[in-house]
DNA sequence: TCGCCGAATTTGTGATCACAAAAATGCTTT
DNA sequence: AAAGCATTTTTGTGATCACAAATTCGGCGA
């Protein structure tokens, strides 16, 4: 998956960027509860540093809008509601069929390779029925066609919203999925980028982005609330020096 | 300008919302020159504070793209280049044209009474010949039109935008605001809010913002670099509590 | 005069500490 | 047993320190 632009902070092995980047992965797969309070303390525990690293990895997290800061300074992951996701729905619809109208004006015959060849790993690993895999390989997809864009803030305002709806997005499993026109929408969608039909390919993008979160917005309970699905089996976190464990849910 | 939603941090009196206020307020107002590295010790210098209120809210501030980071770990205000501010200018366009779309479809009697007020209080101001608070009343005016919509999370990734467009929107005085049709579209704006024509309030939006941020774009230089225009008169600082001075372009 | 190399300085990073606000606990009183 | 209140514990904040990497500076040699 060639990457064009944005050259992301690959060599940054400061212990700020690693608590991020933990806690980031941990938010994705659903780890943490929605309105659960998240400690600097228990962070800084489990991954076995001190609160300064912690602090500044979980405000970056704040200003990215992963969580969210209670009235009397603690930090906790946000609640979703339907109108949340509704106005997520709209602004990744216009952001990320901006990113496709770009691809489609600028994409690579490589990147488009690569495009596809993501999309097709998203037909094997949902015929299999791995989930998982089928969620890692649809954000693999999508960022491929967003890289090609080549628009470094557009993609960064991209992951932003990724972040926030990450957790949501095991909803669509299976019941979503298995009804979708997912298959069909991404080839007309690489087409789209083949011809350089900008209109086509925003068009697409769109369309699966409001299919998909329309229907997690319809999950809303009769107060609007939204519950995550069971997290994703835990996987051991990797590095960690001496004694740390990976998060777990309801902690502290 | 009634605040329909998105109550921001208003009551925070921490350190480091006041650094991060008060070096936001100084990038917005051009007092550092582009490309000018900033160091935490500086900042903490000037404010006469302890480095780790600097360092959170430089972070913060880097996060939401007003900063970036050297390869090599230290902070500098980020240049800006003709490619930068055409994809600033797409996105802006998709996000507050948006914005401006919700609006329509949800601004209360008062909302729109607010937005009108800004708009007459920047002909005034323009009438007067005074480009300061011409400017001021412009980000009124655009953030009242923006509030109106009702969209927290999209008020502050405009929020975030705006913070990197800022420094440069000096450049449009005076040539720029004096062939421009602003008033006008303007004008046409609040009919389209009044009249809840979602299309045309998008419309006059975007509009707008692809003139203005074209007309910036023209101004880049061989190489594609954009200097911003000279900083506005030096306002003193309020609070600081011992001889803590303002920022001053080209320290360090 | 220019380029190179080692020392001195600057600068970001992470840990630790003291402190105050907030939250939790437990005791008392009705 | 429930509600109020004081005490203890938890938790975020900001300052300070030690350290290493990066940068700057100064002098030497070509």
């Amino acid at each position: 998956m060639p990457r064009a632009v944005a050259p992301p902070d690959a060599t940054d092995t400061s212990l700020r960027q690693q608590v991020y980047e933990s806690v980031r992965e941990a938010l994705t797969m659903g780890r943490f509860a929605p309105g659960q309070k998240v400690t600097f303390r228990y962070v800084a525990g489990v991954l076995g540093v001190s609160l300064t690293p912690v602090r500044e990895a979980l405000r970056r997290l704040v200003a990215e809008g992963a969580f969210e800061m209670n009235p009397n300074r603690s930090v906790r992951v946000p609640l979703m509601t339907r109108d949340k996701v509704l106005e997520l729905r709209d602004i990744r619809m216009e952001l990320e069929g901006l990113a496709s109208a770009k691809a489609a004006m600028a994409a690579t015959r490589s990147q488009i390779a690569g495009i596809r060849r993501a999309a097709r790993e998203i037909i094997v690993a949902r015929n299999r029925g791995d989930g998982a895999t089928d969620r890692q390989k649809v954000r693999e997809y999508h960022f491929a066609v967003y890289a090609a864009a080549g628009q470094p803030t557009l993609l960064r305002l991209i992951e932003s919203l990724w972040l926030q709806t990450g957790p949501y997005m095991n909803l669509l499993y299976p019941d979503f999925i298995s009804s979708s026109r997912g298959p069909a929408g991404r080839q007309r969608l690489i087409e789209a980028l083949q011809t350089r039909n900008a209109a086509a390919a925003r068009r697409e993008m769109a369309e699966d982005i409001r299919r998909a979160l329309s229907y997690v917005a319809d999950l809303a309970d009769e107060n609007g609330n939204i519950a995550p699905a069971a997290p994703t089996a835990v996987t051991r976190r990797r590095r960690q020096p001496a004694g740390a464990a990976s998060f777990d849910l309801h902690a502290n």
